[in-house]
DNA sequence: CGTGACTCTTTAGAGC
DNA sequence: GCTCTAAAGAGTCACG
């Protein structure tokens, strides 16, 4: 008997497309299964999920993303006490890596001079007037764990923001590159 | 190196799920390559998962589904001339399998007697005044390739809905069952 | 204040968004709402969902489709006693339309000889044979009712698809025209 | 005319439903423009989106699901050299606020004492050191731009994920109150 | 071809 | 502990 007619191709079709669905739906429920016993050993599905999509990104792209999300964050005034992390400032500064060496080198001063305590509002304030004197957000002058630290970065990021500019580069995000195998 | 402990517990999850949706996707391709290879043979890729979705349910399933689906388009007027068929005709009938013995049984008479032409529109209103009268809507006395047929039908079904009854059993779907292997 | 700077921007377009998706959010409880009341009325959503579906189709499309879905489940062997509507018969001899005035207009013939009784086997065999003997689908012997209806489209339609033929055109789905305006 | 018949009621259930999808349609269309103009003024409309999410959530979740987010991608080793924040440190400590008054008030000490410059293994080994000598990972000794820092934290998780012990309370989820209005 | 929307399946949460 | 409901995710389709 000859495949070579309407019928039996049509059969041919839907039984493997058939057997395929029966493989998916068998994976699926290994999935839920191991959910399960994640879930059962104290562990957060939804959290682990989470890491599974930053795994599956390569590790420029998690940067990026992550940098843009907290750009935005505190523009917005979203940032919740947390400052922007050291990748969020080297890419807002990349741009002008011309002008000074830059970003991440002189980002780490290991022995700043101590910050006289600030409030919130002081902080915003003198992020934003940081701004207006050309500084970089690089240069937050309160350490980790300051909670004025992310006062200081709404305040600069909301400047940066106000002043009429157009959107600066560093806000758009980079094209993606043919990534070849980058999946691992 | 023992297991229990949640960094390495928490590493073994994350990577069998991750091969799971590795393997996962890689079925999804092999659908898709199928799809593709029965569009090109001039296929309906919609029409064939639609028949993969029916043979997943039983035949009783099915014929519930459309039967309703034909029961809600005569009663809404979209039969376009398609007259509903026997199963869905002896479905609306099932309740009254006790008065006489019914649906399919007497549904076909082999020596109709001829029926006059008919407009559409008479069709309608004998098979509205049919339902008045008590008729069931298996005694639709139109033969196949009569367009009058399903003008009757919509009549019947639209006076059966029309006369301030509540919704008939027949309109509700059938509670499924605990299915047990019944996806042959 | 000048609206021209990346922060007011970015405000606005978050809350714009913020208030369609609150709009539509409501809208979607809307629906939930009704959908509930009708199933307490006792009809059945999803097939409500299926009519407004097909409501929003063309009544040539929702031909083309139910059609095409008949002749698959034909083929397939899936009629399970439904016999193929006029419709369908109708769109699989279109393409003959030349050859015969063709048909919807002589497929109903209103003293068709008595046909003496087939079992389904049976009639299965004369619908193949009658697509041997060059019988188009819509020459199918039985009236509406007979059980044998149903089988000897099943027939005609597996021995058309077995003949080594490639797919015949009415196998495909029409493309789509311009569609202008034509969701009344 | 009453309603209350079968046909009119389903009639009523479709046109209803088909008016509010035709209105959620119209919403959606809005939804697109505002996202096509923010993407030409530059705007990345994926992190809108994001930004979006977070605003509807209570600051408590928002930063519940931030911390286990940074503390499962420390234990990953995933932190790409992004320390964690102290909301995050703070999380992980709430359960010890009994022993110590603990967690935020002493997370900022203004004056530390500068840390000798480590590089990322030697500070990773003084992070698991860390844990073991019964230290907080609110007690991290390199400052805010400090590369060490995020592999010290690194250290810590991985060290505490990594002693036999059981998944410890702070990684679990807090269950969701009946939160009344708290989307504020 | 890439993005968005809609449906449906699965999963998490609430209540008995 | 189990069921039921509501929400989230994946998949598919259509549009630009």
């Amino acid at each position: 008997m000859t495949l070579n007619n309407s019928q039996a191709r049509l059969f041919s079709f839907v039984q493997r497309i058939e057997t395929l669905l029966e493989e998916r739906k068998g994976i699926n429920e290994g999935i839920s299964d191991i959910k399960t016993e994640a879930k059962s050993a104290g562990f957060d599905n939804k959290v682990i999920m989470q890491m599974i999509r930053e795994r599956a990104m390569s590790q420029a792209e998690r940067e990026e993303w992550q940098s843009l999300c907290e750009l935005y964050r505190a523009t917005l005034g979203m940032l919740d006490g947390t400052p922007m992390s050291d990748n969020a400032r080297r890419h807002m500064s990349r741009d002008e890596k011309d002008d000074r060496e830059a970003g991440v080198d002189d980002m780490f001063d290991p022995t700043p001079e101590p910050e006289p305590a600030a409030s919130p509002a002081e902080a915003r304030g003198q992020g934003a007037e940081a701004f207006r004197s050309g500084k970089r957000v690089t240069e937050n002058p309160f350490p980790a764990g300051d909670p004025a630290r992310a006062s200081w970065d709404e305040g600069w990021c909301s400047e940066a923001g106000s002043d009429g500019m157009d959107i600066p580069p560093e806000w758009r995000r980079s094209p993606k590159k043919a990534e070849k195998g980058d999946e691992a």
